[in-house]
DNA sequence: AGAGTCTTCCAAAGCGCTTTGGTCTTTTCG
DNA sequence: CGAAAAGACCAAAGCGCTTTGGAAGACTCT
């Protein structure tokens, strides 16, 4: 059923038929009733294929995936990816993800955009100057970045949490439960958040005159293995952290393993905080010693991502504001007073 | 740059050079060299939406991601979609993500093919007689199945890995190592891997005359926390078993946490196997107690179930083959004899 | 040499929608 | 009452590609 057939069976024009059906002013309410009826009656739905051709909107969001042998999707991409979906359903987008190489995104980006293959396109693990910022923001398609970048001169729009408090508060804490060796276990430190945080870290270490030390700054990609390892590195060292802020759920896995192969407790001999996106299948509270967290879901800001995304798709949204979200810090058995030295 | 301009700057038809850059053989060499040199030279790239009207080819393939409030996407679904993704990109196909509600999919199934969204769709996590395939099968769109459905009265193309096999394996073995009572920690199990695997468990205990007991076998969304509960509900039974199978590494994690909770030990009190998808980011090796697996890459699957499609929708593969992967039983510390009763 | 066959190319008709630029009534208003 | 404005509708021109149905010329073959 397409729409010549429909506006033949209305005797009506093609126009007229699809002016009533999108919902333009120029038609008599009576017309638009009789042609609104017969489309639910015969299960019209417009060809998008043909709608697309004709107006250029896809109804499609685009994300450009990084993909290669050695490369990881992080597993906060489904989470994110849930809210977004939940979302987007709602107001029936799809969501198409493009295959790119990991090393040269710029070519897909600018495929999608030059082939207006979607309407709107988000950007996520942003790192500072990132250029697909850039690209994006030249090649003039709508588009939220999740997170943020740094050093652009250019305003932009971004959903963010805000990395640099969290980790601040969560900082702060250990510094006034006496800690005064911390160490930061950290995500890729190429990529903002984790830039953030660290300048978080150092902030509330700066308050209270202390710093972090070299070597107690560890930035890896955000596994179990990884978490592991750097808790090892970091507490076999002559000075040892007390206290450790983590920045994934996972990587604080491998932490408390590392604690326990050496022997150790948590918190008596070491304080631990991670920062937690909250997964359905791990959660912080069912650790062996329940888990203190930086908290924030990445599921709602996936939603809302996707929220804004159509909101500018529609031209309810412009401007290049950034929101960044509080983040809530969750006390649990993690932490506690620094050990006292030497006794 | 679009045909008309091309092929006036040819002066060709766009008859000809349409045919000159799709490969078709009714024209000249010579003339098919100038013309997808000038294409290139120009940057010339074929409007997709106007290919797309005029073939209904739409050089995407589709996925239905059930989604809403209460719906977890599982983390599998992002290292399958690395596989997914990265032989889709040499192939130059995308994939779009249809989000919908998770009770009515049937209604997103229909309009992705109606619409003609998508050349061919993958369905994963399939069920026993599962109504999407049966409908997909019926519409007539190319597509795969990762995992198996069971008791549908017609044969369909699917990759599936043996998980009936894998936990015989698994199962046997511990028999062998003396195990009188197992347990079963698996998946949801509605769906087919866990009916399957559950059966594989059950055909190596009947073998030696045992049978996996009423209370022995747990059937729960693939989370820490479920791992935890099944696993105490397990040990804390008066015939408590002396070896765990376990649907998920992720589960693992939270079995883990229960023995140890319970002051027993592994392998001293309870031998464990679980099943390894292969997560870039939590490693069976790296347990504290290295942890015995069934492994499966589940990205190669992803990668492979590209490729299917990819042939189907060239027309390369056709037919129903269902095919089935072996899955890989990697021994490590977390198994051992039963423990000696009594002693 | 004339009939058939290739080879190579083209004009034009789709694909199914939106939108421009009207036309024909009907209403409004000085 | 007549002109202008508003209301309701339509024909046809895109959007940019593929594909059908030729056509013109070169080649083969008897």
């Amino acid at each position: 059923m397409n729409l010549k057939q429909l506006s033949h069976m209305l005797a009506l024009s093609q126009t007229t038929v699809s002016r009533a059906l999108n919902g333009y002013p120029e038609v008599n309410e009576e017309t638009r009733r009789r042609v609104i009826d017969a489309a639910k009656r015969h299960g019209y739905r417009p060809n998008p294929s043909a709608r697309r051709l004709a107006t250029g909107k896809t109804g499609m969001i685009g994300y450009v995936l990084p993909t290669g042998n050695s490369v990881d999707i992080d597993p906060h991409f489904v989470e994110f990816l849930s809210g977004l979906g939940d979302y987007a359903r709602s107001h029936e987008l799809d969501l198409v993800l493009s295959p790119a190489d990991a090393d040269d995104q710029e070519t897909t980006y600018r495929r999608i955009v030059a082939n207006r293959q979607v309407d709107a396109v988000y950007i996520s693990s942003p790192r500072p100057t990132d250029r697909r910022v850039a690209l994006v923001n030249t090649l003039g398609i709508p588009f939220i970045v999740h997170g943020r970048s740094e050093g652009l001169d250019f305003d932009y729009p971004f959903t963010d949490i805000d990395n640099e408090g969290a980790f601040h508060e969560a900082a702060r804490l250990l510094v006034q439960l006496g800690h005064r060796r911390l160490a930061l276990i950290n995500g890729d430190d190429r990529e903002t958040f984790a830039i953030h945080r660290e300048r978080g870290v150092r902030r509330a270490l700066a308050a209270s005159g202390l710093v972090l030390g070299e070597g107690h700054v560890c930035s890896l990609a955000m596994t179990e293995e990884n978490g592991y390892r750097a808790a090892r590195r970091l507490l076999e060292q002559s000075d040892a952290p007390t206290a450790i802020a983590c920045s994934s759920l996972i990587m604080a896995l491998g932490v408390v393993r590392a604690v326990r192969d050496l022997g150790l407790t948590i918190p008596g001999d070491l304080s631990l905080i991670a920062h937690d996106d909250v997964f359905p299948w791990l959660k912080p509270e069912n650790f062996s010693v329940p888990l203190s967290t930086t908290r924030s879901s990445i599921r709602l800001a996936g939603a809302r991502v996707a929220e804004r995304l159509a909101a500018r798709i529609s031209g309810l949204e412009e401007g290049t504001r950034g929101e960044v979200w509080p983040v809530d810090l969750v006390v649990r058995a993690s932490v506690a007073g620094a050990p006292v030295r030497g006794y």
